[in-house]
DNA sequence: GTCTGGCACTCCCGGTCCGCGAGTGCCAGT
DNA sequence: ACTGGCACTCGCGGACCGGGAGTGCCAGAC
């Protein structure tokens, strides 16, 4: 394919993001200096169009980038535009004020919506391939236990423990005691099989409590290995008439989390940064959506963001936020281990 | 007033509701059995919409009940409609679930928001009135600790904690055991007085730990007292075009805390559920909304959960489901007490 | 006095029609 | 290979208009 029609391409899709109307070939020659005429464009337009990049709304409007046409944009026309200094050290104040893990993650999904005018979501850190730091076991009623495991990255998980006997205090410190032996410094993915003869460790009388405990130690590393995740930005569903048709099935999807961690998932784990445009998209509701989404950890990846918008988006200005703030929060995490 | 009149406020608010379209006296007269005609009907509408009851948005159209209207509305007329046992069944059930309570709260919203159709929002149990069942100190490195206070509601709160010198092992144990023994089982509101001389009670070396150890605590328990609040249903805000303008307001206010709080916490605390109508919400963003909040918690109100949607919205069932839901958590939580 | 049927009036809503303008495809000429 | 010109298409917005729902008021009935 020609040089000029490749600037073509980045023209109309320069212009559409900008105006969001079809751009028709006299504004492409005008505004952009590409040295021929209206006439010439068209031909460009039509050979475009013809290899699917580009498409007409309908007969006689201007011209709309196609799904095709913003991915040829990302993969080789897109220079992404860094964040300015002044941005770059707003990101770093913002995210270092940050007081606990839960706090980083809120921090910055704010901050994600706020770069990108879209909407932003951010997966709480795995648990998979973090460690036991610590547990914690308190008496909340005579029956009721409440398990507090504290894992490497900082994050806090916190289960009730119903025990089919009552509990003296000393005996609450003796299963603590125990499982701490048991499983401090431990990855979590080694937790069952480490707390699998729990019971069999402890005085008979303890050994309905211990079994307890265990399972539900159990479901606490494996059964929420769903993952939580944060979102900020919904309003910005609203700029600009995102959405042709109703915005609802995006807001439904934006409160479960499955369909969420999908999005953030599905991202090829050895890239270091994802862009999904339109029906690249599994999801049918997504089909006019583009996510862009990064791993972030400390070394390995412990979790995505990402940024959900039209595919009408500033991928340059939207890429270049996600990658940064994904970079910053890695440090951030890093300063913990 | 005129019992007949009430008797056709009411058919006005509940055609309108069901309909979402401005009901003329012909109607009313039919699907009411009111027994008069619709002559008779449109004189009171006369003097209803003259005593500012309900309005008339174009000259020759239905009318729509005030702000006014749905209040009385609300005060005399509406009988609230209790909840079918299949749904107590399913509330119930539902909440008991629960695993720990931050799942007791987004269970909680969740269910409000599917109940009512409408947007749900619930206050986190509030740190003011509880106290302190246990604290953990873990550290991190030799210079960052994270601090974990687990309060009587189940609460988990969660801090790092900068110290300036490094700390061996044998000195967190001493912090922990320090700050337990002063401040186990007291109310958080009593924390920072009791705390205040903490650096005093430690050998030197800890003196300076030990300081910002309690100006964090410190800050855990009062400054926190901004409260986190939980959001679901935001979907369905665009059911049957609940706000004329756009909902971008709406959608922003539901990402800032302050204003949730600030809806939730108006409350009239006294009182076992509160209504605001459009303009007696003072927050200019929700004229045309209504919000049902109540109170809930164990024996005393530790915190709020409500309903907001378009002031057009069935009042009868929202009030009974908010109701319902305020009182089977506040069960829950009892039984951890 | 209170209610009712009738009647003239108002005004919103939806559909149709139409002219403008932006944009295109194609062609002949450079 | 590029350009200027030209005829053609079609969406958009405004003007226009008739139907219908609803109202206020009045004179008469109970």
């Amino acid at each position: 394919m020609d040089d000029r029609k490749l600037e073509v391409l980045r023209a109309i899709v320069e212009d559409y993001v900008a105006t969001q109307e079809p751009v028709g070939s006299k504004a492409v020659a005008q505004r952009h200096a590409l040295g021929v005429s209206a006439a010439t464009v068209r031909n460009d337009m039509a050979y475009l169009e013809e290899a699917g990049y580009i498409q007409q709304p309908h007969t006689s409007a201007g011209r709309i980038p196609t799904a095709k046409g913003y991915r040829l944009f990302v993969d080789r026309l897109g220079k992404i535009k860094p964040l300015s200094a002044a941005e770059r050290r707003a990101v770093h104040r913002f995210l270092s004020e940050a007081i606990d893990l839960d706090d980083v993650v809120t921090r910055t999904v704010r901050l994600l919506a706020q770069l990108t005018h879209q909407v932003a979501v951010v997966q709480y850190p795995s648990l998979n391939r973090s460690s036991v730091r610590h547990l914690e076991l308190v008496s909340l009623t005579p029956t009721r236990l409440m398990l507090v495991m504290i894992t490497d990255t900082g994050r806090v998980e916190q289960r009730y423990v119903e025990v089919p006997a009552e509990l003296g205090e000393e005996h609450v410190l003796e299963l603590r005691r125990l499982v701490n032996e048991q499983l401090q410094g431990k990855a979590l993915a080694d937790v069952p099989s480490l707390i699998a003869d729990l019971a069999g460790l402890v005085r008979p009388e303890l050994r309905d409590a211990a079994a307890e405990l265990a399972r539900v130690l159990k479901e606490t590393v494996v059964a929420r290995t769903e993952e939580r995740v944060a979102v900020a930005g919904a309003a910005n569903l609203t700029r600009g008439n995102f959405f042709a048709g109703s915005m609802r099935p995006i807001l439904e999807a934006l409160e479960e989390e499955v369909v969420l961690m999908q999005l953030l998932g599905r991202a090829d784990s050895n890239a270091l940064l994802t862009v999904r445009i339109g029906d690249e998209n599994e999801i049918d509701d997504f089909r006019e959506t583009t996510v862009v989404t990064a791993g972030y950890g400390p070394g390995s990846v412990v979790g995505h963001m990402g940024v959900l918008g039209p595919t009408r988006m500033d991928y340059p200005g939207t890429i270049a936020a996600v990658r940064a703030v994904a970079r910053y929060v890695s440090e951030i995490l890093e300063q913990n281990r």
